[in-house]
RNA sequence: GGGUAGGUAGGUAAGUGGUUAAAACAGCCGGACUGUAAAUCCGGUGCCUCACGGCUUCGGGGGUUCGAAUCCCUCCCUGCCCA
């Protein structure tokens, strides 16, 4: 894999970054799909789209349908018909998702399965061999993600954790296909996240991610660490901060030097009917829109927006209609990939504070 | 005509003497969601009041009781069965 900046705009850069299932332009955002499918909407939609790199799990699809059923069947890309980049979470995000259901040990996480409840190990070896047979273009080193508020003690000693991790997930890491990123961990304490980055640096990966953010702190606090992190990481690597975020979480991420961004926000909230519009969020289902005959958004030009009305798309979230998931899926991802568009291009041409400005201006007036 | 089951808030439907302005679901009105246990979850929803609080409800009427949607009498209505 390589990462080439191709200019800056004081901390924000766009570049590009090479993997075996092609080039990604940064900042890029990745569409989840956890269990090897984007809920509601086709590989093809999302390169339709364009988006260029999708998100995949490790614990999700180590549990059903098998790793290795996967691997016998020619990888996650062929499998899910897939043949562009993929990236899979190492299932760090597990440990605190499904905290209720699982042990940490010093050798790894025992979980409870969600589906069957049945025990299974999966520590740093088990993530990677996962991650192999998957065959992704960019695995995670498997992390504690600790919860905020985590005490000063705690957070020491998931970091420490998962620095210890970090090290065998590289030795144990063969695929020279594969990249692996490793993920800076240290909730909110300054010193724990310099510690943590060195940490990782000194391991040395393809890529670093920020982990333990959005789980719950105030958006300043997610701001602050960044902006006292990034420093700590290489220049000549990517960054990526990980489950991040909203429209304006992205915003100040790249503005901090951040190139990589997944979150389920576009797609979890289109399910939810809460779609994002360059006018800011709306609430598909509420009743102001039953009788409103303009595109979701004036300023895309989306499939949905070109061919439906607010009414129609509350009519059909409102009726439970299965084309409401899809079309407000479609939208939300395509209104994601649009702004890291605008981002790029923005970067491109020195303008991305302005931008960002703009965009908020607007995108914030009805908020 | 006889028998039987039943009539509860705009809908479906619990509740069979006090803790019931009345469960639950649906509907309606809002909201939340950040490396997806999420097509999920939460709140509101008789009337009046910002609120404290007050007022009126369980087919109609009448009774019993300190107290009734719940017990009794009567009337009305509906479903089913038999003539």
């Amino acid at each position: 894999m390589e990462f080439e900046t191709l200019n800056k705009d004081g901390l924000a850069r766009r570049g590009i970054l090479t993997t075996c299932h092609g080039v990604i332009k940064t900042p890029f955002f990745m569409t989840i799909a956890t269990l090897g499918a984007i809920k509601g909407i086709t590989t093809n939609e999302i390169s339709d789209i364009g988006g260029e790199i999708i998100l995949s799990n490790t614990y999700h699809l180590h549990l059903r349908p098998g790793d290795n059923i996967i691997k016998n069947l020619g990888g996650l890309h062929t499998f899910m018909n897939w043949d562009k980049p993929i990236l899979t979470d190492s299932g760090g995000f597990q440990v605190f998702s499904l905290q209720k259901i699982r042990k940490i040990t010093d050798e790894g996480v025992e979980f409870l399965s969600h589906i069957d409840g049945k025990k299974l190990f999966i520590g740093p070896r088990e993530s990677i061999q996962i991650q192999e047979n998957l065959g992704s273009d960019i695995a995670m080193c498997f992390d504690e993600c600790a919860p905020y508020p985590s005490d000063y003690e705690y957070a020491l000693s998931a970091l420490k954790r998962t620095t210890r991790w970090a090290k065998i997930c590289k030795e144990t890491h063969k695929n020279p296909n594969q990249s692996l990123f490793g993920i800076v961990q240290g909730v909110n304490y300054r010193d724990l996240r310099i510690q943590s980055a060195k940490e990782l640096t000194d391991i040395g990966f393809d890529g670093y991610a920020i982990g333990g953010l959005s789980v719950g702190e105030p958006n300043s606090i997610m701001y602050e660490v960044l902006s006292y992190t990034v420093p700590y990481l290489p220049q000549d690597k990517p960054r990526y901060l990980m489950g991040v975020g909203t429209p304006l979480d992205i915003l100040e991420a790249v503005e901090r030097g951040i190139d990589m961004f997944d979150c389920v926000l576009p797609t979890r909230n289109a399910r939810h009917g809460y779609l994002f519009t360059s006018l800011g969020p709306i609430h598909i289902k509420n009743s102001k829109y039953k009788e409103d005959n303009t595109p979701l958004d004036p300023n895309c030009s989306c499939y949905v927006c070109k061919n439906y009305s607010k009414a129609y798309l509350r009519h059909l979230f409102v009726s439970k209609e299965l084309l409401s998931l899809r079309l407000n899926s479609y939208h939300n991802i395509y209104f994601y990939q649009k702004l890291m568009k605008d981002i790029r291009a923005s970067i491109e041409s020195n303008k991305f504070h302005s931008f960002k400005k703009k965009f908020l201006s607007i995108y914030q007036t009805t908020l």
